[in-house]
DNA sequence: GAAGATACCGTGAACGTTTACGCTAGCGAT
DNA sequence: ATCGCTAGCGTAAACGTTCACGGTATCTTC
C-alpha cells in the first residue's frame, strides 16, 4: 500500500461544499462597510482611499477568500491577462522545451497561457485553432512554429490580435520574432568543433527540410565548412527519426564510405547513426566522431556519450514574452538572440591521421 | 535562404487593422434586422426561430465574422468552456505525453485548455496555482501529479471546483482519477516477460519512491515474482536518471552481483544500466536481459533495442477528460482502466541455463 | 466665517452575453 | 365573432467588474 503517507483525512476540500457562490466585490464592500467602488479601488491599487480603509477592505479579501472575476474584468475592459500559445501538436524536444519555458515566463510576470495544438494538414487547422484562442479571450499569441508549412499556414492566416512566431530561420518581419542566428550558430559551433579536432571530411545528417531547424542547422554546417576552407561533405537529408539515420547510416557501411566526423541534426538522429555503427564494428568515436544537437535527456548515456549543443529554452522563452507583452501593451523591446552552448563528451575526438 | 517558399506577399494578417473592434451581437442583430435576443438563440441553438430567420442570421455572423464573447458569456452562464491543467514542472517523458493528449482531447470536446506547472515546494505552489488556475475562469481542473509530494499538496489545497487527479497508485477517492491498475500492470507484464523468458533471478531498478509511478511499478514487480512463487530479487531504489542507474550497475559489476535480468523501471535507468555493462563487457542480453518502461523515443535505437512497456498517454486522457467534463456538467462516467502494452525488441532474452 | 481646495468615497453606466418573460400575429375550434 | 393556443420575436434584468463623475466632509486661507 504506497498511499499511506498521504493525509486522507482532514484535508480542505471536502469539507468546502464544491462550487459553492464565488464571493463577489459586493460581498467584500458589504463586510468592509464600504461601497464597491472602494473595493475595486483597493483591488487596482488605485488612489483616493485612506489607509485605514484599504488595510479593512483589504483584510475582508483575505478573510472570505475573495478573487476577482476575470471573465468580468475581461469584459469591461477588454485587456486580457493571458496569452494563447500555438503548438505543433508533435512532442518533440524542442517544441516541448520551449512550451514549458513559455508557460513559465507566462506565469512569473502575471499570464495565464492558454495552449493549442494543431496537426497537420496545418492550412485547414491553423486558422481555426487561432479563432479559437482569440475566442478564449488571450490578448496576444505566440506560435511555436518548428515546421515551414506551419510557418506558412500562420502567415496566411488572419489574427486580429499581436502574433509573435517562434520560428527558427524564417526571415524576421514586423511580427515575427526569430531565433534562426541561434541555431545556424549552434550548428556552427558543432561543425567548428570538429574542425578544430582536425576533421576535415565532416558529414552532415540533416534533419527535414520542412522544418526551419533542419534547414538552419544544415546552413550552419554549410557556413562553417565553407570559414574554414573546407569543401563541404556528404549531407543526407532525413526526418529527424533515429529510424531513418540508422538506415541510412547502414547505406554508409555497406558502401565503406565512412566519414571522418559526423554533424548529426539531433540526438535522436545520432542515437539511430551510433546504433549502425556499433552494429557493424564502427567504433565512435575511434572510427568516426559524432556530434548532435539538442542534449537531450539521457544523451550523457548514449554509447558513448553524446557530445552535443544545448540550447538555452528558457532564455528564448523569456525573450519571446517580452517581445510580446511589449507589443500587447504598446511597448517596443529589443530582441537580442540567445546563444546555444557546446557540451563536450565522448563521441568525439582528434583526427588520428 | 530558406524562408523562400513562404509567401511573405499577400498574407492575411497585415491587412487588418490589429486589434479593430470585434462585433458584437448586437452588430449581428442591426445588420440582419432582428433583435439581439434572436441572434443568441440562434447562437445557441435554440428553438423558436424560423428557418429563413435562422439562415439570414447565420449568413449575417458567417459575413462579418463574428464570434461570441466568451468572458461575456462566462459571467452571464457562470459556466465555463475551458478546463485547467496543473502539472508538474519537470519536462518528463510521462507528464508531457499525458499533458499533450489531454490537451487534444479537451478541443475535440470543445474545451479550451490552462496550463500551470509547479515546482517545488509543492506546499506553498499548489494552492497558488489551483487559485490561478480558478481565476481564469476553469471549470475544472485536472492535475497531473507524479510524484506523492504533489498529490499530497493538492490533498490539503482547497478548491471550488471539480478536480481529478492523474496519480498512479493514489488511492480513489470521491475526485481521484487513478490509473495505478495500469502502471502495475505494466510492471506486471515487464517481469512476467522474463519471468517467461526462463529467468528466476530478476531484479528491479526501481524508480524513485517519491513518485507514484516509482512505487506502483516496484508493487508490479513484487507481485509478479509472488504470483510465480518466486522470491524477490535484488531491488535498488533510484532516482529515474540514467546517472544513478549507470553507477549503481557499475557497482553491481565490481561486487560480480549481476542479476540474470533486470526490470527497469524507466526507459532512462535502463539507459544508464545498458552504459555501465557495455563498458564492462557484460553483454546485453546475452548475460543479462533488461526491460525497460515508457517506450520514450528513441528507446528502439538503443543498443541494443530496448524491450520496454508502452502506455497508452491518449487513452488515460481520453478517460479522465471524459470523467471530469461529466464532473463539470453533473454527469456519473465510469472508469475503466487502460491496459499497458508489452513491447518485445532485442534487449532481453531466454534464460540459458 | 465664507470660499475654495483637497481627500475620500459613493453612484451610474457600460462591457457582451443569457435567460425569463411578455407581446403580437395567425390559426383552428367553438 | 370570440377565445385560446402557439410560433416567433423583442425586452429587461442580471452577471461582476472598471471608470468617469459627483458629492460630501474636512481643512486651508484670507
Amino acid at each position: 500500500m504506497t498511499g499511506t503517507t498521504i493525509p486522507r483525512e482532514d484535508h480542505g476540500r471536502a469539507p468546502d461544499a464544491p462550487l459553492r457562490r464565488k464571493p463577489t466585490i459586493n460581498d467584500v464592500a458589504q463586510l468592509a462597510g464600504v461601497s464597491f467602488g472602494t473595493v475595486s479601488r483597493v483591488l487596482n491599487n488605485a488612489p483616493d482611499v485612506s489607509a485605514s480603509t484599504r488595510e479593512r477592505v483589504r483584510r475582508v479579501i483575505e478573510d472570505i477568500g475573495y478573487r476577482r472575476n476575470r471573465a468580468a474584468t475581461a469584459l469591461v475592459t477588454s485587456r486580457s491577462t493571458s496569452i494563447g500559445i500555438l503548438s505543433d501538436g508533435s512532442p518533440r524536444f524542442g517544441p516541448v522545451g520551449t512550451l514549458m519555458a513559455l508557460e513559465n515566463v507566462a506565469r512569473n510576470k502575471g499570464y495565464a497561457t492558454t495552449v493549442i495544438s494543431v496537426q497537420k494538414p496545418y492550412e485547414e487547422s491553423v486558422q481555426g485553432a487561432l479563432d479559437s484562442l482569440d475566442d478564449t479571450g488571450v490578448g496576444g499569441i505566440i506560435v511555436i512554429a518548428p515546421l515551414v508549412e506551419m510557418a506558412a499556414a500562420v502567415w496566411n492566416a488572419s489574427c486580429r490580435l499581436p502574433l509573435e512566431m517562434i520560428a527558427a530561420g524564417a526571415s524576421s518581419t514586423p511580427n515575427v520574432f526569430t531565433y534562426s542566428e541561434n541555431q545556424e550558430l549552434g550548428a556552427r559551433l558543432a561543425t567548428q568543433h570538429l574542425i578544430d579536432l582536425g576533421h576535415t571530411d565532416i558529414a552532415h545528417f540533416a534533419g527535414s527540410m520542412d522544418w526551419f531547424d533542419g534547414r538552419v542547422r544544415k546552413r550552419g554546417w554549410e557556413a562553417a565548412l565553407r570559414d574554414a576552407g573546407l569543401k563541404p561533405g556528404l549531407c543526407v537529408e532525413g526526418d529527424w527519426s533515429p529510424r531513418w539515420a540508422y538506415e541510412t547510416a547502414l547505406q554508409l557501411v555497406r558502401e565503406a564510405r565512412i566519414p571522418q566526423a559526423i554533424f548529426a541534426a539531433s540526438d535522436h538522429t545520432a542515437l539511430g547513426l551510433i546504433r549502425a555503427f556499433a552494429e557493424n564494428g564502427v567504433r565512435v568515436p575511434d572510427d568516426v566522431s559524432v556530434i548532435g544537437f539538442d542534449d537531450i535527456e539521457g544523451s550523457d548515456y548514449f554509447l558513448p556519450p553524446l557530445t552535443t549543443v544545448r540550447q538555452g529554452f528558457t532564455g528564448l522563452a523569456l525573450m519571446s514574452m517580452e517581445v510580446l507583452i511589449g507589443a500587447m501593451e504598446g511597448r517596443d523591446v529589443d530582441r537580442t538572440p540567445i546563444a546555444p552552448a557546446l557540451v563536450v563528451r565522448d563521441s568525439t575526438k582528434p583526427a588520428t591521421s
